[in-house]
DNA sequence: TTGTAGGCGTTATCAC
DNA sequence: GTGATAACGCCTACAA
């Protein structure tokens, strides 16, 4: 049905009376080409609606100038904004994107992730489902040294490039606001702890209270997929048992964050007087609650654009082998009102 | 660099003493091939590490199971739900996806457009960027008989799919309840009115005024791009000049709602009290500001899984042309209490 | 500066 | 049920 036969560099050739080589090359832009025949051949193509075949060429040159992306789900702020900004970047570098969602789990990112390495992806950026342990998807990738790259949720099981920020700080530097604002029991809602991410901001958590003189209650922390549904669930137990009524919370993102306040306006609380919050990621989220949520900044649109730049060098790399550099980006804690116990000035 | 050379399907062949036809249709699952040489070769091809060659596949057989999108940006609740939703359906549909934003630059639509083109996807998928008024890129895909479907941000000058809601009656709705609410005047806040998306809704606001002797006022549109920056900016204005100050606000998004809300609270106000407030979307946003904001409930992710369903039945179709519908998804008015100034009950 | 020719890995059409 | 073989469209030594 589609078969409106497709132009080739060989009939560009025949119209032009020259060879299909000298076509290929002119198409490419290559320097052994007469600017002439480069102009003939450019305005032939395009009065004849040439496209060029990517397939063929592919096959040809082995290589494919697509990047493979997993993520857990593309539906989070956070994440969207990384695509976001890897895609400007890949995009004027003339690579596409392929992406995929593992929906949180391991199966369907083990399967995205062959069908990219089928599709021969050029690198492969994942950020990692809640509950992946078994690394054995990301082998054939490396043996055939296709760069990977994690994100956010990465490991250390596979040689790769990381890029993330110092979560432990970021989870120290929260709770120790807390604890300034005069915080004695903080919850720390986060979500699996089995990910680097959210086992060590809940290692700065702990050490932040740790050298405080305040003692680790595991009473207090909530570990689950920080869906609203869990969140509320979670936080309406505590208050429901007023005498374990927390004062403060360490959230691991901000949406969840923002569900606690929901809760807590319906229970008649308030934040920051009930309980001090600290959200995470600066989402637009933090800034249209009220009161607006105090955060770690965690800029997803620059991490693309790192990721990209990262990318790039690697692939098109001179030959440095970087390929297994962790990649830290700095962040900070953007205090706001939702925090603001002790009236400063 | 990647020289392990890959294994092909004359390798599988030589190493079972039979030809690389047989292989090629054992691993696709030929019916005329022996269960028996099918497992021989499948057990060999896993054992050996073999992965078929897409490019040499898809060269051949001139398609690519590949989907392209087209969004204004990535990083919108709304469309990554969409994104999402389409992702579902279409990877266990066994296509993929590559994905593209025009950060609303018409100029950036019309290179990914091509990109996509060359890339030979199945199908293209589009939300217009803000200001795209020439369609041409769009020419070659009709030519040659690829499915375009647009959703939310469409056009009736080119011939495809449309899938979005009614937007008129949406408008209509959301206004009218404003009005009943007790608001005499509302401020339409939106986008560009070039998208049919938002000139619908406009026309839906106008006529609720009309139908309920109520005055369309320019001076109560505000239409920009729905940026933080431009809404703050535009509705500090309407309480600057307070004799100008509106008692009603419908907008276009959720976000952009939120954002006026913030504005309001900075200035003393609050809503449903001084401004009753409509929004767009049921964005997550929409639930977590206070007060939670009265929205038109637009469901990303069914939309997305709305896209996937129809392109597949397009692209595998059995022929039954119907490359030119408009599919109107219903969606109704979730009252909350940003626009509650009746109290009932 | 241009042309010749072989091959990238599959699949589909014929035979047998 | 299986095997030859010719495309699919492009790129790149190598030759001229």
């Amino acid at each position: 049905m589609m078969k409106e036969k497709e132009l080739t560099i060989y009939d560009l050739a025949n119209h032009l009376g020259i060879s299909a080589a000298t076509v290929s090359r002119a198409l490419q832009d290559h320097p052994a080409v007469s600017q002439k025949t480069k102009k003939k051949i450019m305005d032939l193509a395009a009065k004849m609606g040439y496209r060029s075949n990517k397939f063929a060429s592919n096959l040809r040159k082995q290589r494919s100038n697509t990047i493979g992306v997993i993520v857990p789900r593309l539906n989070s702020l956070f994440i969207s904004s990384v695509l976001s900004g890897m895609e400007r970047i890949l995009n004027d570098a003339n690579y596409n994107l392929i992406i995929g969602q593992s929906l949180e789990q391991e199966a369907r990112e083990k399967v995205n992730a062959i069908t990219m390495f089928n599709s021969r992806v050029d690198a492969l950026v994942v950020s990692l489902a809640a509950d992946t342990q078994d690394m054995s998807h990301f082998a054939r990738f490396t043996k055939r040294k296709i760069p990977i790259l994690f994100f956010d949720r990465t490991t250390d099981a596979v040689p790769a490039t990381r890029i993330m920020i110092d979560n432990f700080s970021a989870g120290y530097k929260a709770t120790t606001h807390l604890i300034e604002q005069g915080c004695k029991k903080i919850v720390h809602l986060t979500g699996n702890l089995l990910r680097d991410v959210y086992k060590d901001r809940f290692d700065g958590y702990k050490a932040a209270l740790d050298d405080n003189g305040l003692l680790y209650n595991p009473e207090l922390l909530i570990s689950n997929d920080m869906s609203e549904f869990s969140v509320r669930e979670a936080f309406v137990n505590y208050i429901r048992k007023s005498d374990t009524m927390p004062d403060g919370l360490f959230a691991a993102n901000d949406t969840s964050a923002a569900f606690v306040l929901t809760v807590l306006k319906e229970n008649g609380l308030s934040a920051p007087d009930d309980i001090a919050i600290v959200g995470f990621n600066n989402d637009l989220t933090s800034r249209i609650t009220d009161p607006q949520i105090t955060t770690i900044n965690y800029p997803g649109i620059e991490m693309g654009q790192n990721i990209a730049r990262i990318l790039l060098s690697q692939i098109e790399g001179d030959g440095l082998e970087h390929y297994t550099n962790t990649v830290i980006l700095s962040s900070d804690l953007l205090i706001r009102p939702s925090s603001m116990r002790k009236v400063g000035i």
